[in-house]
DNA sequence: CGGCGTATCAGT
DNA sequence: CTGATACGCCGG
């Protein structure tokens, strides 16, 4: 007999390995040890088969079987195998990514531990019939709540007293078969006022009638609206029903709060999933979730893997958040993921967010989800007004204009925190006229070109057109071109010699590394100790700062005119986000924004109709453009010291792609050109077919694989790219 | 990916 | 000739 196995090797397809005649028939899914070259790997099973399209004196046999069931469901296999295909990613790292550290090293995927429970002649035990034995009483009673594990009850009694109540035969050891403790349902407690206004209660009641089977909603629910609350009532039923509820939400989203919320609500444990458990942790999580053991679990991107034994839905929260996205590796979407499983699983699915990505909401007003919308806030926050202030030919300190120093001084007098929002650096911006705010543009696409400094051109991001870098602004004739947000790297050395007197803070994901040192940082400022706030998005997701009364976005345009189409919808997020969180209760909050194109179009949408109006411009423009959602991306990334190596690489990618009807553009630097030291080249596939690109790509990454240059450049394929730095 | 063989080179 | 490091290839 044959088993094909899957394993963490950058190869695709799986290894066919021999299986000794006298082992236990293996499943799909279970662990192996195999030999591989000259180590030892782990693998897990994919296949029984008769036989191999590889000679049989080529296969070896299989070290070892280490799972006697399997440690992923065959339908957690049917969708990582569907995974691997779509992303076009190795089998073997796929699942790979998939298991839990401990897993993946072998180690026993079952407890270990053994336990003491009653015995019959226990269970019938009269109460009173060990009066004169009170500690091998208080055994019993112990363990007619329920079994105890060995280590636990050892603390408790001494050795002599467990003895000498075993030897009466009235507990017995059970290190067979772990018994899972399936017991919670029975355990729920609602506790708290269940209050939902008339929306919410809509969107409960329509979720709960399609509670059963596949069925994907998207929740729209504005800041403060009670999105939560909603979670809450919806999962209710299906918590007592013993189904299980599987809840992601962003890396920086995760807070204690949180879970108090869910825990206190229904009285039962809730499992959470995140970055700083240690690898024993997490695995008992994933454990006791797969014997379904826990009711809600909670967690970040990878708790996407969690396995449930009874799924009753899944829930994505700020489902446009980025942290969604893997950014190295195996780039997954756990957002896209969720979709997939949750139709295997056949089970509802819930995407939830004031801000919905534009992917999300276009699948929602095709009808391919079910659109709920919470529009009413809750509680008396005050509105955050809004205002502009344009910069054309205005002297700017450290990307400040004069005006705004002024406003940023008053708030300060006034006792307040101010922020600011700096866009990340190191991106190629668009050249923009100081003078009359006119950008650059490439005539075929209506889109801005963007600034590459070393090649002293301009480039299109859309079709690749190039061209010399002007002189002189094409409407005015200005010589004043700027690079879009030139000033603003500086503000942060700038902000302390403006306002000497205030204190000012820099949160960024380098100075806030690790959620303990974040959770530190805000505390500090809502105590109010600096007074001037200097970020980036990190400060803008789901944090509370009540004395912020003036939040101001610098750099309007880089978001505006940025070669990453998905810019302005990211601005417009963080827009959004941030007027419905600053200054909040009894401070009126306001919100400024510097630009050079005060009457853009989507700023001007944005800011007069809010986000859902937006939204719906920005997709138009998207379809108008043949962008995402409209269309499908693929997109090849290389690096290497020598830059020519990572462009031959691309454009022997080209090569290979050209006869088909996928539409390539570039090789293009990426928009970060240099990084560490390497030159970083893109290439874009793109498509109006999502299948298109898939059946080309299956059919070509063996060939692009082998090209000559492949193993000569860092390179990666990333599917429905988010992110081109 | 990670191990292993072969090529290459400075140093004896 | 020897040991150290670099690079390319292979794995079922």
């Amino acid at each position: 007999m044959i088993v094909e196995v899957a394993l963490p090797v950058p190869m695709r397809g799986g290894f066919d390995y021999l299986l000794p005649e006298d082992h236990a028939q293996p499943t799909p899914g279970a662990r192996v040890r195999v030999p591989f070259g000259s180590r030892q790997l782990v693998g897990v099973i994919t296949a029984i088969k008769q036989n191999s399209d590889q000679p049989t004196d080529k296969l070896r046999r299989i070290t070892a079987l280490l799972d006697h069931k399997p440690v992923l469901s065959a339908l957690m296999l049917d969708w990582l195998n569907w995974a691997s295909r779509y992303y076009q990613h190795p089998v073997g790292d796929v699942i790979s990514t998939a298991l839990p550290a401990r897993l993946r090293k072998g180690e026993p995927a079952t407890s270990q531990q053994s336990f003491w429970r009653l015995t019959e002649t226990g269970q019938a035990l009269n109460s009173d019939s060990l009066k004169r034995a009170p500690q091998q009483q208080a055994i019993i009673e112990r363990l007619r709540a329920g079994r105890c594990e060995d280590k636990i009850l050892k603390q408790e009694f001494s050795a002599a007293i467990i003895r000498a109540v075993k030897e009466k035969q009235l507990i017995e050891a059970t290190d067979d078969a772990y018994i899972p403790d399936t017991d919670w349902p029975a355990r729920i407690k609602i506790s708290g006022q269940l209050n939902a206004n008339l929306e919410q209660s809509l969107a409960i009641t329509a979720i709960n009638n399609q509670a059963q089977g596949f069925h994907s909603f998207l929740l729209e629910g504005v800041t403060g609206s009670g999105k939560t609350e909603v979670y809450l009532q919806c999962i209710a039923p299906l918590l007592q029903q013993g189904k299980q509820i599987l809840i992601l939400v962003p890396e920086i989203g995760l807070t204690p709060q949180t879970v108090a919320r869910f825990e206190q609500r229904f009285g039962i444990d809730v499992a959470v999933l995140h970055s700083g458990l240690t690898d024993k942790e997490r695995l008992t999580v994933w454990q006791q979730a797969g014997l379904g053991e826990t009711g809600i679990i909670i967690g970040t991107r990878s708790a996407i893997f969690t396995p449930l034994a009874n799924p009753g839905m899944i829930i994505v929260d700020e489902e446009h958040d980025g942290s969604y996205k893997q950014q190295d590796g195996w780039r997954y979407h756990a957002r896209d993921l969720a979709v997939v499983r949750a139709r295997l699983e056949n089970i509802p699915l819930i995407l939830g967010s004031a801000t919905p990505s534009l992917e999300t909401l276009n699948n929602a007003l095709t009808g391919k989800y079910q659109h709920l919308s919470l529009k009413q806030r809750a509680g008396g926050a005050k509105a955050v007004q809004h205002q502009v202030l344009d910069i054309k030919g205005q002297a700017l300190d450290y990307g400040l204009a004069k005006g705004m120093q002024q406003r940023i001084r008053l708030h300060l007098q006034q006792g307040h925190q101010v922020m600011l929002f700096i866009n990340r650096r190191g991106f190629a911006p668009a050249l923009i006229c100081h003078q009359c705010g006119h950008v650059e543009e490439c005539h075929r696409c209506e889109r801005s070109f963007t600034l590459h400094r070393q090649l002293n051109k301009l480039q299109c991001h859309h079709c690749g057109d190039a061209k010399i870098v002007p002189s002189r602004c094409a409407a005015c004739g200005h010589p004043d071109l700027q690079p879009v947000g030139m000033g603003t790297e500086q503000l942060e050395h700038g902000i302390q010699r403006l306002f000497p007197q205030y204190t000012a803070m820099r949160i960024d994901s380098d100075s806030a590394r690790g959620k303990q040192k974040l959770h530190g940082l805000l505390d500090e400022i809502n105590q109010g100790n600096s007074q001037l706030l200097i970020g980036t998005q990190i400060l803008a997701k789901g944090h509370h700062f009540p004395r912020v009364s003036l939040v101001v976005i610098l750099d309007v345009d880089s978001a505006l005119f940025s070669a990453d189409y998905r810019a302005a919808e990211h601005l417009a997020q963080l827009i959004t986000q941030v007027a419905g969180r600053a200054g909040r209760a009894q401070i009126q909050g306001e919100l400024w924004l510097q630009t050079h194109n005060p009457g853009h179009p989507l700023l001007q949408d944005l800011l007069n109709n809010g986000y859902q109006h937006f939204a719906r411009l920005a997709l138009k423009e998207r379809q108008f453009a043949a962008l995402p959602p409209y269309s499908y991306q693929a997109l090849f990334r290389s690096e290497a010291v020598n830059g020519n190596l990572a462009y031959d690489f691309l454009e022997q990618v080209k090569a290979c792609l050209r006869q088909t009807d996928i539409s390539l553009i570039g090789p293009l630097p990426a928009l970060m050109e240099k990084r560490q030291g390497r030159y970083r080249m893109q290439l874009l596939l793109q498509s109006d077919k999502r299948t298109g690109i898939q059946q080309w790509l299956s059919n070509m990454m063996t060939r692009i694989e082998k090209l000559p240059l492949a193993n000569k450049v860092r390179w990666s394929l990333d599917m429905d790219p988010m992110d081109f730095t």
